[in-house]
DNA sequence: GAGCGAAACGGGGTAAAGTCCGTTTCATCG
DNA sequence: CGATGAAACGGACTTTACCCCGTTTCGCTC
């Protein structure tokens, strides 16, 4: 039995480079075109690079668009493992959870192209968010002891209704939510936070 | 001013017994390929029409699908617009909310395949689902009176926390889910549906 | 600083969705 | 019936994600 990963094997310097150069370029992309249109070819042209170079670094195209995201998420994640309260350890629990979704439903909002690029269409879950969220927002609830029968299943549920409408279910034309969102006299965010305060809340009995 | 459908022009013959021929042939392609295997091409090939009729029919891929799925939508809208209670209208807005939401749990995991492939990938809202559900959740909120701040929102997060676990955020691969279902004995529907029946009566103070 | 194995690179190749437009077929009306 | 305009058809074409594999570069060792 050998330990499977003495070091991760260090990326090569030209590895490095390039994946900046890649990463900075579709920053640029992005910025000027908006994400549907940067594309695979585009970008490694763009880049000056080969398109296979492209794929072997980011896999699949969410894989760039995840990467864009990976040290914001890096830092959120940090917020809510090791940062002060409520949205890290040492709340209430269902402090805890306000917090965490009300951080959430902002980080996601304010990246919310990116973050919907970002999802992979086949495969499995939406990847990076939910892997997170879902197991925390679990183990909140189960610190909550609110007596729920399934606090797994309904972590998965509010999961998808914490990411889901800023990752998918909002992909609906921008009119709608923004219209309500002016009727109402808030921003958008506001109001999903305070959607999901309620939702936690109500579901603690509060 | 002109009224604007005096009458919609009655698809044409052919355009009809193709239609017929594609989803027939589209209904034998998933049962002996699975829906992931489903090409245009292919398709069209199978039927003997050319791929050009394909998009014509159903504008899109997922379009096909959603056609697949469409006569049994109708008969669940038809239960919940006119059937009994506690589904249809009658019955106390919080047992219907309870029942809409089992209920249309069993319907989509009865359906995942041919539902998940009906999400449209881009442009508006997953079609089809969400576009009734929503509205139909947010009539029952409002009518139990909850006291709560903002229905139309809550609507939107109960929708997602409804269709998101089949429709998208359950495509995590199969094993995850149903290894909890088999820990938890209960099949992943039952799980869900009772999920959301917490969710529904710790929201209505029960 | 030359050699070597592993990793990275490049870009042509494939598959599949979606578009276009010239051709064919249908339903209607004289 | 036969003409006629609208709708449907077909399949070549375009665009993009993603694969493959021969070639190059890197980092290490002697």
């Amino acid at each position: 039995m050998d330990v499977p990963f003495g070091k991760p094997p260090v990326e090569r310097a030209d590895a490095a480079r390039n994946r900046e150069a890649l990463l900075c370029t579709a920053r640029a992309m992005i910025a000027e075109l908006g994400t549907e249109k940067v594309t695979m070819d585009g970008l490694a042209e763009r880049a000056g690079l080969g398109k296979g170079t492209v794929f072997r670094r980011f896999g699949t195209r969410a894989g760039i668009f995840r990467a864009l995201l990976d040290a914001e998420e890096q830092r959120f994640q940090a917020a809510v493992l090791s940062g002060a309260p409520p949205l890290g350890p040492g709340a209430d629990p269902v402090d805890r959870l306000i917090a965490y979704g009300r951080e959430r439903t902002h980080f996601l909002l304010a990246r919310q192209d990116i973050a919907r690029a970002a999802v992979e269409r086949k495969g499995p879950v939406p990847a990076g968010g939910p892997v997170f969220t879902q197991p925390h927002i679990g183990m909140l609830l189960r610190q909550a002891r609110l007596g729920l029968p399934d606090p797994e299943t309904l972590a998965f549920q509010l999961t998808s209704a914490l990411e889901g409408p800023p990752l998918v279910f909002l992909s609906m034309d921008r009119s709608t939510a923004e219209q309500r969102a002016e009727r109402c006299q808030g921003d958008l965010g506001a109001l999903l936070a305070d959607g999901w305060q309620t939702l936690i809340e109500r579901l603690a009995g509060r």
